[in-house]
DNA sequence: ATCAATATTGACACCGGTTACCAAAATGAC
DNA sequence: GTCATTTTGGTAACCGGTGTCAATATTGAT
């Protein structure tokens, strides 16, 4: 059983009644709450105790009223994958679990002209001790600086350093990308496709870099008609799957900037009764649910969003956080996207 | 343009800024504020156009602490799959977008043995107005009793009435999945397996009741070979098609309980090489990202849940959204879920 | 042992609203 | 014009914490 709690009626203990308890002043309890260095030994164990008798909870309304700051980390997010959204919130709350803090999630609409009003109304409004930037709207600069004038902490993630070590975390996506294409290669692939992220994205440009990287050190080129536009939608994985497919020389492997584009070259594969992986290779990007549940089993590169979540909010704000695992100062931020093998890629046939 | 903010440095104005300004005391600003009635025309004008003047904004804060709540909805959750968890939420934000609501969401462990003992800190500590809690977690009463407890209103989400109209948003589950297998029936299947849902789940049993309503309808019934267990895993959806798919005489369809195993069972027929939807037709239910991204597209139910997100926000605090759109009184909170056809189904081969 | 220096603790105002309650002004009946 | 009744405005307390800075307790040096 755990703390003994009053009934419907009961009132919650307030730091009076600790301080009372305690034999100290209401000063004390705030400084044991708020973790001071300078208490004795004596005072705090008093104090804890009488926090545990009472099962005292401090009241965050007016924490947040004298604060001049509300013990939440918002999450502001454009990122139409849920899945990365909800991983990445898990690992937030894996970070605060046992911290005073709570999770305000905000989606943000990009499109909006207004994007930039809203999200200031909402900040003056709720005034979250720090704001949490998920790709792709991380990458707007603009974000970055209203954060910064309405004195909001703030962290970014993405695909690539965004920002000092301090305002971003995030995976080295190219590498890894680099990587798999690499294993490509070594299968003997030759004829390799590419499906391209959207425009003007960080993390589209991240993954084709390294896939670009990883075809020249092979001495290897991407024919235009080999190099598919995309946009992260499946419709997109479809519409690049036929262009692709068509061809009267296709590739034996495609690479795909995202795991739905990869779904969508997958159909279209079936469609047109290519085998997968005998006669096409595909590997995607996420590791999203997709990628395991569609047939044959996608390989892909999966970046470590949940760890991500935890790192983002231990860098947000390490000194509301329990001792255990803060970052280290001269990490870079950067965390390691991995390479997962599965059954969509084989040696090419003869 | 939108309002003319402040820079960083500016102070936000107070109710005592507003006060002096329109030569009235805070009592006064705090009528107008509040509309109360007992105002001269003449004084409420004069502190709107106060207000107006200083762009004053009441801190939600201070009103918090008064109020003794804050205004905030929690979404309360376990459900595994994202996209419902994030459709969900993307209704309650549509619904609240121009209150000054914001949404507070909190995982919950269902496992935990400390899961009620975890969600009362939360809610003693966040004093949300109000909770909705999701599937499956709103099947547990504890949870429900607890928030009655604790003063806070509650909304469950289910697939069926779970409580009274002011307490409950639902979906029609039990009539689409009777409506989805009645049309595998209508193209002559007359041997269609069956994959369960977890165990003790409402949601589970009203998928359940629905197919064999429809089959009893058709005067068939479900061998116990056909009736597969399932816990809305993939890995389930394997296991479940591995077994179905090698008896002697396999089903000419299957209804999944939901997407995920649809998909598992979708794998084991493209590996057995049994022709989707050609010899085997398979439904899903959810309509999640998978079902549109696995080939065959899956048919599948879809249960409205971004409107139950709208329906559920409206229904706990009808008294904080703006006017449009209010619920109806004597609505019975059911909202119709839908069958979707898409391409894993037709009629079995001869 | 004495005194300065330093570590702890407490008193009190304050954060920005709301509510309770009282006083003043306005209205109306006689 | 006087008194009771209804409006309206003001004051002070309060919601439950935190900041400032002075007061007190400890510790170390001499």
């Amino acid at each position: 059983m755990a703390a003994q709690k009053k009934g419907a009626g009961g009132k919650q203990p307030t730091i009076n009644d600790v301080a009372a308890l305690a034999g100290v002043s209401k000063k004390t309890v705030s400084r044991v709450i708020n973790r001071s260095e300078f208490l004795t030994e004596k005072t705090r164990k008093a104090v804890e105790q009488a926090i545990e008798t009472l099962g005292f909870v401090p009241n965050p309304q007016a924490r947040a009223l004298a604060f001049r700051r509300n013990f939440l980390i918002a999450l502001l997010h454009d990122n139409p994958n849920a899945q990365t959204v909800l991983n990445f919130q898990q690992g937030v709350l894996d970070a605060i679990k046992d911290s005073d803090l709570a999770l305000l999630v905000r989606p943000v609409d990009r499109g909006s002209e207004r994007m930039l009003d809203d999200v200031r109304t909402f900040l003056e409004k709720q005034r979250p001790i720090g704001a949490l930037l998920l790709p792709p709207i991380s990458e707007n600069d603009d974000l970055a600086a209203l954060c910064e004038d309405l004195g909001v902490r703030y962290v970014r993630v993405g695909s690539a350093p965004l920002d000092d070590a301090k305002h971003c975390v995030s995976s080295n996506d190219r590498e890894v990308v680099a990587e798999a294409v690499r294993a490509l290669i070594a299968l003997r692939h030759r004829r390799i496709g590419f499906v391209r992220g959207p425009q003007g994205f960080r993390s589209a440009a991240e993954r084709e870099k390294g896939f670009m990287e990883a075809l020249s050190e092979a001495g290897l080129d991407l024919p235009a008609a080999y190099n598919a536009p995309g946009n992260y939608r499946y419709a997109a994985g479809i519409e690049a799957g036929e262009a692709l497919l068509s061809l009267s020389e296709p590739p034996t492997a495609i690479f795909c900037s995202n795991d739905e584009m990869a779904a969508g070259v997958m159909s279209v594969a079936h469609a047109k009764r290519i085998d997968v992986p005998g006669a096409l290779s595909i590997i995607g990007f996420d590791d999203s649910p997709t990628a395991t549940h569609i047939w044959p089993a996608l390989s892909t590169v999966r970046w470590p969003i949940r760890e991500m979540g935890v790192r983002a909010a231990k860098t947000l704000v390490p000194d509301f956080l329990p001792l255990a695992g803060k970052v280290d100062e001269s990490d870079s931020g950067v965390l390691n996207s991995t390479f997962i093998q599965r059954q969509s890629v084989a040696s090419p046939q003869r």
